[in-house]
DNA sequence: CGTTATGTTCGATG
DNA sequence: GCATCGAACATAAC
């Protein structure tokens, strides 16, 4: 579940359910998950601290500990949150907190593509890993035309590639480019003025969109592709048959007929 | 058995 | 340096 709405869902559930509740103990953590840090140094500053604010840079969420530096948490292509009673630990679970007050929180990831980590600073961390600004929150029209001139990608792989912005992955690609009648395969720099802000503008109001509804597509409006993204499906706009190929190296869904090269 | 999966990185090649 | 392609990571579902 792990794009820019969805991350930004669980910063929203931890704000929501952990905040300000101190961490007892931590009976469970998968050192291989652990990056750019000591997981013996994470565990130490986890254990009787609360989380006192959190802080999202597209698919990254941040934790910041009261007893100092952040909890980083990258979410893979499995990965997820979840409070429950403790001792009753889903599967898969890479990090267990336990709080003083009862229940517990487990992060999970089940193919182990995401990562945890100790960080001063999140900016900082985020700078080290070369990343663009934030899709939502940080990304102007200036950059984005800039990032779109100056290269002949597809655009569907642009728009996912987080040194440029951070935050969209395949599916709200597919959906962006749907929204804006875009082709996946148009190569950057021949998106002239117009359809570049169509493209913009589409991108800010589905990420807005699935925040909104707590990045759960059966609440999606209608005419969404992600309520239908399946190969051969009726374009919920033309009723075309949606085409399925790669671009970027990823499965791509798009109406061949309302969206143009 | 083979294929696919909401991510990212690295190496080979042109 | 840039772009493209494929493989790799680890695990499950169909």
């Amino acid at each position: 579940m792990p794009e820019l709405p969805e991350v930004e869902t669980y910063r929203r559930y931890l704000e929501a359910n952990v905040l300000g509740r101190q961490i007892a103990v931590v009976p469970h953590i998968d050192n291989s998950m652990v990056r750019h840090a000591d997981p013996l140094a994470l565990v130490a500053q986890l254990e009787g601290s609360h989380i006192s604010s959190t802080h999202r840079h597209g698919k990254l969420l941040f934790a910041n500990l009261s007893r100092g530096g952040h909890l980083v948490m990258h979410f893979g292509m499995t990965g997820d949150l979840k409070c429950h009673p403790p001792g009753e630990e889903p599967r898969h679970a890479r990090l267990v907190l336990d709080f003083e007050t009862g229940d517990s929180m487990t992060y999970v990831c089940q193919r182990k593509f995401g990562y945890l980590s100790l960080a001063d600073d999140p900016e900082e961390f985020v700078s080290a890993l070369g990343w663009g600004p934030d899709a939502l929150n940080g990304l102007d029209e200036t950059v984005f035309a800039a990032g779109l001139a100056s290269t002949r990608t597809p655009i569907k792989a642009v728009l996912m590639d987080q040194r440029r912005w951070a935050g969209i992955g395949n599916l709200y690609a597919d959906e962006a480019l749907f929204q804006a009648h875009i082709a996946p395969t148009v190569p950057g720099n021949e998106l002239g003025p117009r359809r570049r802000r169509r493209l913009f503008s589409a991108i800010k109001e589905v990420l807005r969109t699935a925040v909104s509804r707590g990045a759960n597509f059966d609440a999606y409006p209608d005419g969404y592709l992600l309520t239908a993204r399946v190969p051969n499906a009726p374009c919920t706009n033309c009723g075309a048959s949606l085409s399925a190929t790669k671009v970027g190296g990823r499965t791509t869904i798009y109406c061949p007929r309302c969206q143009r090269r």
